[in-house]
Formats: C-alpha cells, structure tokens, sequence
DNA sequence: TCTTGTTTCCGAAACGTTTTCGGAAAACGC
DNA sequence: GCGTTTTCCGAAAACGTTTCGGAAACAAGA
C-alpha cells in the first residue's frame, strides 16, 4: 500500500559498485568509467530511481524551492486576473529553471499563527516572490528585513536583498491621458484606487503632470479615490460625474473600476464614447468582452512573473544586486473612447 | 549575506541539554521536567529556531506537501476562471491542515523531460491532486496506475488510491434545460465543449435526457461540438442558427462559449434573449459583467479544491477508501433569457 | 539490602543524499 | 624497474532532525 521509494543503495548493491559511485555517475562527474557509468544508469533506470529531492536538500543546503506569497488569495484588488498572469510566468520560468513553486497566501488561520518569516524559514526556501501586498501590509517589514532574497511585484521595495518589478504606471496614465487629451477632451476626470498602493500614487502622478504639461490646471475636485472594485468604480463615476457635468473623459486605475464606471453609464442616458469617454488599467480579459470594448493600458502580467523570478534567480545564483525593474505598459485602443 | 538558521543543535548547546532533550521539548513529549522544557522553548525562541522542515521530511518519510498538477496552465478550457477558484480551495483547506501546495504544470519544457509521476516521487509528495486534465491525456494512465494517492478534479477516474470530485454536470446541463423549456422555447441547440473531457459528455446527456423526458425528439444537427473557447462558441452558434432559423434557445457547454454567442448575436439582428435565450455553464466572473448578464449554471469551485483535499487527506490519515464526490449546481438567472 | 518502578535525561542510529579525501591500480615517462 | 601521473572507485563525514533503547537518580515496596 505505502509506496517505497528506490533508493541509491539499492541502485548501488544491484550494480555492484559504491553509493559513491552511483551519485557520482548519475550526476555526470568525470572520474568515472562510461562502461560503469552505463550500467549504473541502467539498473537506476530499471528499477526507476528517482533521488530523493529531499535529502539533496539536506545536504546541499538549498531545496530548489520559490515561495510565493500572496497577501490575500481571495480578495485581491484587481481580483484574480492579475494574480493569474503573474503566478504562470512565476510558474513557467522557474520550472524552466529546475525550481519548485510553493504558493503561500496569508488568508488562512494557519498563517496568522506562523509568520511569513517563520514558513519561509522551515520550509528553507531558496527565495522568496512576494505579491498583491500593500504599502501599509505589517508583513512589507517582516520580508524586507527577513535575510532571505526577495522580489516584490507592484511594490517598490529596495533593499540588499529584495528588488522589486512593477508597471510603469506613470507612463502607462500618461499615455491613456495623452490618448484621450487627443480625443479632443478637456474636462477629464480620474478615479483612482486606494492611495496605500504603490500603483495609485503613480498613476496619480501620471494624470496630473500629462495635465500640467498641457498647460491645464489641475484641480484635486476632479479625482475621486475609489478601492479597485466595480462598485468603487460606479460610486466615483456617479459623484464626479454630479461635482463636474461637463465632464467628458474619465480615467480609471483599473478596468475593475471602469467597468463600474460603463455601468452606471448603461444605467443613465449616458452614451459611452458619446457623451463620456472612458479609458482603464490592466487589460483583463473581461475588458475585451465588455460593451462598448474598454480601451485600457495593458500591463504585461505574464512577463512581470517571468522578471521577477529572473530577478531573483540572479541575486540566488550570481549574487547579483537586486534591482528596480520597471515594465513599459501599452495603450490598448478599443470602442470606449 | 548567505542566512544560516538556528540548528537544534545550537539550541541545545545554549539551553545545556541533548538535542534529544530539545527536540521532545518542543514536540510536547511527556518525559521532559517542566522546568527544563520552559527553559528550551524560551531559548529557542531568543535564537529564533525553526525546525527544518527538510530534516524533518528525512526522518518521517512525509514532506507534507501536496503536487497541484495541472495539465495547462495556459491554455485550459474555462481559462483562469475554473482553475484559480478550485485552486483558492485547495490552497486554503490544505494549509488550514498544515500541509503546503506546490504548483506543477506540464506546460513547460522540463516537464516534458521529467514526467508528472517522476517529479512527484522526487520531491516525495505525500498526495497529489489533478486538474485540467483531459482523458485523452496521455498523463491520466500515469497517475492513476501511480502508487501515490491522488484526486481528480473533473475527471471521473477511480482506483484504490485515486479518487474525484466534480460538480453534477448532467443535473447541471438539466436544469439549464428545464429552464429554457419553462421559457418556452421548443427549439433548443446545445453548444458543447470538445469531446474529450469528461464534463461534455455528461452535459450532453443531460441535454438529451431533459428533451427526451418532454417527449421530444433529440436530433443530432442540433447540437455543435466546440472547444470550450469563445471563438468556438461564436462558431457554434453561426452553424447552428444557418441550419435550423428556427432555433430559439441556445446552451453552451461554457460561460465562454456562451459570451461567443452573445457576441455573434450582437453583430447581427438578433436580440437576446427576445429573439434568442441563451444559457451558459461554469458562472465565472464575466457572466455578470456581460450584457445582457448571462444566465448560467454556477459550479461550486472552491468547494471542489477543499472537496479534494478533504478526500485526500482522509487517504493519507485516515486510509480512508478514495471515492468520487459530486457536487450540485446551481442555476443563476440574469438577463440572457 | 534488594528489587522494582518512575522520572528525567542522553547516546546513537537512522533517514538518503553529496562530497571530501585518499587509496589502489593502471598507464606513462625515463 | 622506478617514480609519477591518471583513472577509477570506496569509506566516511556531513546535512538536521526524530526516535529507540537505555541509564542515572531517586523513591517505594519487599
């Protein structure tokens, strides 16, 4: 019933030779003769050898493992269409690179109990990719100073041994302003997420400096600050939209959000791209399918998953310093505006 | 720069006693005075130890860790919607038990070197639980004939270790059915997923079943084999409306397809649900943002994930006999019909 | 005093690898 | 034939735990 693994004992009484040998001839070092080498690897192969990963571990002291903390599994604020992308790149090229992917959330009884810290420490990962956590997390503290190399995602966080990637949300608001300052809009509106994400302050200061460099003033009535949902973004639509009716553009820090806002549009007479203009952030799937088609500016998801493991791979396997890198975002043009 | 963490050895030395003491101090063993043990647990939390979880998988010969296997991380049929709630449930209840979730995909290249069963017997995962895998797959053989035990999330596979979960896709595609006869509607078409996964062929059944028990005929040009995609559904619904005009109610096989039939329906005259009623399955996120909203069949995806961890650790602990679980769905009604 | 039992602790083996060090045998240079 | 190098292989230590089988100290019962 249990299953009994093969070990490099049995491999090595049934070929005739050392446990020295057989690591040795498994993992490919010189000093061995091939026509040793070629039996060894046969009867490993015959009696389906697979070395323990877990004793390697021990020895080597590194286990080939990622952990991949995420503040809240489930209620994230872009919901899950972020996270998703960013998990198969972190996936994807850490497979390619021989490593594990141990998906750790703090949502969970258990993790209240444990620190982050504490997992990380007994379950010895190599490193650690930490996402969908805010600036006001308790735990930013506890990762940036734990002694364990890190990558944040969508944090700015530098430290000797934590480096960060993110959007670059000041172009990624500078563009979708720019897009619709070419629409011919002059009255535009921003709904903004939380002001303790990192991505809000920028996207923040991505509207406000495309303005001034316009030579328009920039008025703070003209900004709601809203929580990344879909009702977030209805509310803020609804209130700008009383504070200023001659608006006619609105920029939203997330597709979430301007989905809220394309419904109470739906729900008024009010035409989208007609009488409002409206452009989002991320580029979920949803924004595709949604009606009018949402013009947004799309983050590279998959991408930032894949830079930050190799960010951190890097710092792992060639000490290199761990570093800011920052992801250009593209305009994606569709029906609503 | 490299971290070093407390060994119980250096716990032992500071509290001056065997590391056998220290060990069975914190493991609440009864022949350790309570003096003694007070000091070892107030030394081992100055030096900050944390026992290895490594060593500790070593000598117990469990790692406490559970493989999440998914066939395609990139591209599965319901896409990140299915995937990611089953996921959270799997995530949470095995961490509420003390166990960690390692992600594996065979979307990567070393995946393809190293088979499914071969990375599990490496890194000594105690179960495993499969997903997005279609029985065509040449992997299913391969962990179902493994000596390890395992859980299939929507795939009906039984064997003296190997148990599933799934929702009730044929009292699924029933209601759904029931649904739109209770509307009316005498012509329906079904809009299926490819052949090969286990759910088409059970909501197939459900279709057949529910018109055959009216009394009506079941004709086979009614129904469009689809690939679970969006492109497929708008496919489907083109060839099914071109031979028979008179088709009045669509079902589709997934909440994507059926959004392809919204959208192939928008670039025409026809209005849903007047003219067409159209009712999808799975309920993912989307289907209330769509419009008209879709009507469709929820799927209690996060209770699967905790459903299947649930089986399993009842395997692992308990040897309890693995068995197949089925979930009811429930109909949601919005204004596709 | 001798056995018996309890309580509290420890030494040592074990888990399955990798790796260091060194030794035996073979090949080589002279 | 002798030193030297090269090739091939094995013994043993190490990684950090858990656990088995005592042992020391002391008390209690005979």
């Amino acid at each position: 019933m249990i299953f009994i693994p093969t070990t490099i004992r049995d491999v090595a009484k049934a070929a005739g030779v050392s446990i020295t040998t057989v690591s040795r001839a498994l993992n490919g070092y010189s000093d061995v003769r091939s026509e040793t080498r070629k039996r060894v690897v046969r009867i490993a192969e015959e009696l389906h050898y697979r070395p323990s990963a877990v004793a390697r571990s021990l020895v080597r002291n590194r286990t080939q493992t990622v952990g991949l903390l995420v503040s809240d599994l489930a209620q994230s604020p872009s919901g899950h269409h972020f996270m998703f992308e960013v998990l198969r790149g972190v996936h994807d090229r850490l497979a390619e690179l021989g490593y594990e992917l141990i998906l750790v959330s703090t949502s969970t009884a258990r993790q209240r109990l444990v620190s982050y810290l504490d997992m990380c420490t007994e379950r010895r990962f190599d490193g650690v990719i930490v996402m969908g956590i805010r600036l006001d997390d308790p735990y930013v503290r506890e990762v940036v100073e734990a002694p364990l190399p890190s990558v944040c995602v969508d944090v700015p966080l530098l430290s000797d041994h934590c480096g960060y990637v993110m959007t670059d949300n000041f172009h990624g608001a500078h563009s979708a302003m720019k897009h619709l300052l070419s629409k011919g809009h002059r009255k535009i509106g921003f709904v903004n997420g939380y002001s303790q994400a990192a991505v809000s302050r920028e996207r923040l200061r991505g509207y406000q400096d495309t303005l001034q460099a316009e030579g328009m003033e920039w008025d703070p009535s003209l900004v709601y600050e809203g929580d990344f949902t879909t009702k977030g973004g209805e509310l803020g639509t609804k209130e700008l939209l009383q504070r200023h009716p001659d608006i006619t553009g609105l920029f939203f820090a997330s597709d979430l959000m301007a989905i809220g806002g394309l419904r109470y549009a739906a729900s008024k007479p009010v035409r989208v791209p007609e009488d409002l203009a409206i452009v989002g952030f991320d580029d979920i799937e949803l924004a595709e399918f949604v009606t009018p088609g949402l013009t947004t500016i799309r983050q590279r998801r998959y991408e930032m998953g894949q830079t930050a493991v190799e960010m951190l791979i890097g710092m792992l396997l060639r000490n290199e310093q761990p570093a800011g890198r920052v992801l250009a975002p593209e305009l994606i043009i569709r029906q609503s505006t």
